[in-house]
Parts: C-alpha cells; structure tokens; sequence
DNA sequence: TGACGCTTGTAGCGAGTGCTACAAGACGTT
DNA sequence: AACGTCTTGTAGCACTCGCTACAAGCGTCA
C-alpha cells in the first residue's frame, strides 16, 4: 500500500460522495484501511486533499482527450456547445459536483483547492485552444470567450436554470 | 426572540464564516442565543438554512436596486462588465462566498438551496433585462448572454482565471 | 390562587471528527 | 540471533455535530 495505489479509490470516492463532506474513515474504508494508515501515508488530512486534487487535475487532463472528441469544432460556439454538451452527461455529474466543491473552497481561500482548480482551468483553457476551428482569427481570445461561456451555462445549469446558459453559448459569435 | 429577530444576525454570520461549516452552536453564539432556541424556533437545522437562503435571496433582491445603478447601460457587454465590477468589490465577498456553497450545494441535490439559488437568478435575470439599452433587439435573449457571461467570469475570477473571464466579457456583441 | 401554554436554560445523548500513543509484526542487514 | 526501520492494528483522546429530555420561569385567563 502506498500512495499511488491508495489515491485512485479515494478519488473514487470524493466522486461519489462530494468533497465537502468526505472524512477519514469512510475515505479509509473505501479505499480498504484504516483513517489512521491514510494518516501514516500523507501525514495530515489537508495533506491527504491536497493529493487528492492534484490526482484529479491530473485525471481530468487525461479524460480530456479521450472522453472528448479530437477534431476540431467548426465554430467558437459548436466547440463551447461540444464541452457543454458532453459535460452534461450523466457520467460527468460525479466531476462536476466535485468541481464546485472546488470552487466553494477557492471562495474559502483554501490553497490547495485554488491551486487544483487553476491547473484544470489551464488544461482545458489549452484543450479549448487546440479545437477551436484552424481559421480562428484569435484563438487565445477565443478559447476564454468560450471558457467563460461554458462556465457560466454548466453554473446555470446545475442551479436549475439550463435556458439562460444555452441561450448564452447561441450568443457566442464565430 | 422570534424567527424575524434572529434571521439577520444569522446571516451576517453565514456571510462572514461561510455557509458550509456553519454549525447550530457559533450561529446561535452570533445571534445571542442558544442551539436549542435555535431548533426551538425552526425545528430542525435544514428547515434553519432553508429559511436562512429564503432571507438571503430577498435581502438580495433588495441589494439589487440600491447598491447597482439606476439607469441603463450602454451596451449588453457595458451591462454585464457593471455587475462584474461591483461584485468584485470586496464587500461583495461575502455574498459570492455564499453563493458558491449554494451552487456546490445545488450539485449534491439539496432542493433548499436549489430554490434560492433558482430565485437568486430569477431576480438577477429581470434586473438586467430592465437594465439593458432601451434599443437592444431581443432584451430576453440578451440577458441570458449577460448573465452566462458574468457567472463565468465570477467563477473564473474565484478561481484565480480573472484574465480569461475578463476577455470573455470582452468577447459579448451588443 | 391555580392551571395552562409559551419560552428558555441545563445537561446530556450518541455519533462522528482529526489525530495520536503504544505496541506488535514484517523484513532486511549485520 | 540481534538490531533497527518500515508498516500496521488497537484503543483512545478531546472535540464538535444535530438533537432531545426535563424542568423552571413566565404571563394570561378563569
């Protein structure tokens, strides 16, 4: 038992369960030892999510590009309508609840959230750069309109108001 | 003591420590009482953080017309870069640290705070329709393209991407 | 005065939290 | 065989959590 094999199933499990409330000893079980061997490998529980996010930034790097298509999207809005799109499905539900976790705990000024949650915004800031389509006058600038927009409409989407989000990513021009 | 008495100073507490880990004991500290009044009063902690959102989404619509301008903007992009201005202003912390638990909250399916997350929006949506140039085209449409363009950019500048935000306010026609 | 209901205080329950002290086993080196 | 280090289990600490049982104070009305 190390770190490397522990960390996939207490990912698991935050991806499940949410981050907020997810403890020493459901972690533990889960991942099938004891709170205290998890405290014997990463020496404190802040230490032990700090892993954990890292390991997720890095999985969601991966995930990208095989759970996302490899072309190019024809416009700046077929490509924010693509992300969206796919983000919605229900095997993504267990990421994104994690990812407000995240955010609500960069609000919190929590280092370790805020650090996790600038990696994958710059991982998917580049996966939106690279399939956004050839001719794009500025791609930099279009991958953060797209970002931005993407953003916002999975935000309105899981408070219920999925409308107001899909009519912002028709307004997106290009 | 009733429920009116105490909901203001528990909200200003919520808005200080966060919504997340506010516990029945440091709330009812805050309000000068104790748990038990507390559960005496509203019965149970959920229905307490119901009817906390309840007054956090009026106090809101409230904040709406005093602290944000008068007239009309410019242009849609003008519209959508005040709100994102003035939220930005440091005594609007609280209300977006808040605001981030309710959207973690809507992740993990709490229907309390879907609600007022719902209503939130709701109000937020007819205060930029009535906010948006007399001449826009469409101001139904228009407001949903600000609104997905401000959430993003708050989100975006929560987690330390201000700059990607930024440039997808930028991007909005209009 | 006495009975009743509304409000409040004290004290505690059982469960869960992060974390630690202590000891025993495993295992390689000498 | 003896030693020392790495890994693991048991048990428990002090604390917080939401919630409750019980009773005392309170004003009101008969």
């Amino acid at each position: 038992m190390s770190r490397e094999t522990l960390l996939p199933p207490l990912v698991a499990y935050v991806m499940q369960h949410g981050l907020a409330d997810a403890s020493l000893r459901p972690l533990a079980k889960a991942a099938g030892t004891s709170d205290r061997m998890l405290l014997y490998h990463f020496g404190t529980k802040d230490a032990l999510v700090a892993a954990l996010l890292e390991y997720l930034a890095d999985m969601f790097a991966d995930a990208l590009d095989t759970a996302f298509p490899q072309e190019r999207a024809r416009s700046r809005r077929a490509c924010a309508q693509t992300v969206y799109d796919i983000t919605g499905r229900p095997e993504f539900a267990p990421f994104l609840r994690v990812w407000w976790d995240i955010v609500a705990g960069c609000s919190n000024s929590n280092a370790a959230y805020f650090d996790a949650a600038g990696r994958i915004m710059d991982v998917l800031l580049a996966w939106v750069v690279d399939h956004l389509p050839e001719g794009d006058p500025d791609p930099q600038a279009g991958a953060r309109a797209v970002m931005t927009a993407i953003k916002g409409a999975q935000m309105l989407r899981t408070v219920g108001r999925p409308d107001v989000g899909e009519a912002g990513l028709a307004a997106l021009e290009g």
